[in-house]
DNA sequence: TAGGCCATCTGGTCCT
DNA sequence: AGGACCAGATGGCCTA
């Protein structure tokens, strides 16, 4: 995994002086917005866009204007050095958390887009689905449902394409495009393996 | 062109 | 202390 190397202005400075971190930060902003590059291992897009970033980091006194002391013992180049590490980490994060929702996506029932879902989708979808697995369950063992959905619209939102396993059934059954479009992985043929 | 979705950067906070 | 996690900011891409 290739890090970002990029030379700033302000990382020739290496003497332990006062310096005010917005302006480093907006250095690194203007700087960084130059280039970009390709994961050399996954063929990922680095930093398709670098320019992002903000000075007011949220929830925090981070975006105070205010001048403040760096560490002692650290340099400017150190730390330029630890961000950008510190931005590699959390790039691979989200990486793996996308690869997670690619999964996610590949294990649930959906109807077959042009576009695929997007994450709230993929986790509404999601949720319905567990919602309406657990119902089955609880419809086996006889006991009574845990969760009711409403009635579907005419017009449905894809999220809400397919709320319950009797619907999915149904829908198999009765309307061939459906039946076309619609993937049920195997892997969670729950129904059918009890 | 506006709005939705997304990737990335960033700095604060939490956790080990 | 350092890494993980989180949320705000920003700008690119795409679609209606």
């Amino acid at each position: 995994m290739r890090s970002l190397e990029v030379t700033t202005p302000w990382q020739e400075e290496d003497e332990d002086v006062e310096v005010d971190d917005m302006e480093l930060s907006k250095n690194s902003r203007d700087e960084m917005s130059e280039e970009s590059s390709s994961d050399e291992a996954t063929g990922r897009k680095i930093a398709r866009r670098r320019t992002g970033g903000s000075t007011t980091s949220g929830g925090s006194s981070s975006g105070s204007t205010t001048t403040r002391r760096r560490k002692t013992g650290i340099s400017a180049r150190e730390r330029n050095l630890r961000r950008l590490e510190s931005n590699e980490r959390e790039r691979m994060r989200m990486h793996s958390l996308n690869d997670a929702f690619e999964q996610l996506r590949e294990v649930i029932p959906h109807i077959k887009m042009e576009r695929k879902l997007s994450k709230i989708e993929t986790l509404t979808l999601a949720k319905n689905y567990i919602m309406a697995l657990t119902n089955v369950i609880c419809e086996m063992r006889g006991e009574e449902k845990h969760y009711t959905f409403q009635d579907v619209s005419e017009e449905r939102d894809p999220v809400d394409t397919v709320t319950t396993i009797q619907e999915i059934n149904r829908e198999q059954n009765n309307n061939s495009m459906f039946q076309e479009n619609l993937e049920i992985p195997q892997e969670n043929s729950l129904i059918n393996s009890r």
